[in-house]
DNA sequence: GATAACATGAACCGGATCTTCCGGTTCCGG
DNA sequence: CCGGAACCGGAAGATCCGGTTCATGTTATC
């Protein structure tokens, strides 16, 4: 492969990866290759079709996502740590395009696999955590894996995002309820 | 107006209302005809276009929210309370086609005014309910109304949402972290 | 310098939706 | 009950929009 060839694929993926995280998954293929700075059919030389390309970026995301959260779950941190540093992690990652690769009938095989480890790795991190106390436990871990995917899966989504640090503060399991009002008590 | 034309006008903006609040702003104009049981061209009579009937229902939501608000802010209890009931309340409305309408370029006048009061209204609620306490205080209420549009405006938005319960939970005022070990308190 | 690989973007295509239109139907006053 | 005006239906046409192609011009490599 031609050396201008390897770098204009590389500045497509960039592109794209961008414009699917900020803009979500509905990006036409002009716009990628604009902001790429190439023209369309530079594009479609590198990937037969819109959908090679939203598959080879979801997938690339999905996997760096994984091993990151293995990371994460192998060490030996409180699970709701994790969870946080996970949350963290997802900004500015183009997720809302795996969620509707996924969502759709039929999503490609490999994407299937790796959003079902990723969401079994979640779920099982929501459990533990459930188990340590630090997440509220009136919730079924699979609702907790929904609830962060709406926090994650917005175009434009921040790491420090108010929505994202509300919803987090949400899902802490409630702090003992203060004392009744009138009472004395030592805080040993 | 013949009596059957009144009749397919109301079966026209329920049918709407209907699929407006579950599928998004993005339904055609023939689902929402057979939605109704009616045909496109019924639909066309009563509403010029498209956009004529997004306006007009998106007016009708906005209007009926923006009294129930006022209702809600003129009672004497905490502002916390109205807040909670106010998203109670949003349920089921299509709020997600107003926040389309709203947020693309040039909306109705009517509808961007009445967004505008009830924005508003909401931002005062917090506010107070800053004031009071009972909200927590590291947001600016622009942000409070923000987020609480992202709990309310999802299609197929439900009242006791785990979404909905978290981000609300997420709001409140943390619990006092609880004083410094050893410290002795006394609790008004 | 020759050649094959590569880039370009205007033109083409498909399908999805909005909108129109006219034959058929329904209501309503006389 | 009847006539006609208002109304309904839904296929056909207009329009839009993005995906994809391809003939032409350019560039890296040997």
């Amino acid at each position: 492969m031609r050396a201008d060839a390897r770098r204009n694929r590389a500045l497509i993926l960039d592109a794209a990866l961008d414009l699917f995280a900020t803009c979500g998954p509905a990006v036409s293929m002009e716009e990628i290759a604009r902001a790429a700075g190439l023209g369309v059919g530079t594009l479609y030389r590198h990937f037969p079709d819109r959908q090679a390309l939203q598959e080879q970026i979801a997938a690339d995301t999905l996997r760096r996502l994984l091993s990151a959260l293995r990371d994460l779950a192998a060490r030996p941190a409180p699970a709701w740590e994790a969870l946080v540093l996970f949350v963290r992690h997802c900004a500015g990652l183009p997720l809302a395009l795996a969620k509707t690769l996924v969502d759709d009938a039929s999503p490609p095989p490999e994407v299937a696999e790796l959003t079902g480890d990723v969401n079994g790795l979640i779920a099982r991190l929501a459990e533990q955590a459930q188990r340590e106390g630090s997440l509220r436990a009136d919730l079924p871990p699979r609702e907790v894996v929904d609830l962060l995917s709406v926090a994650v899966c917005r175009p434009g989504a921040r790491a420090d995002d108010a929505l994202t640090t509300v919803i987090l503060d949400g899902l802490k399991a409630p702090t003992a309820v203060g004392p009744a009002r009138g009472a004395a008590v030592t805080v040993d």
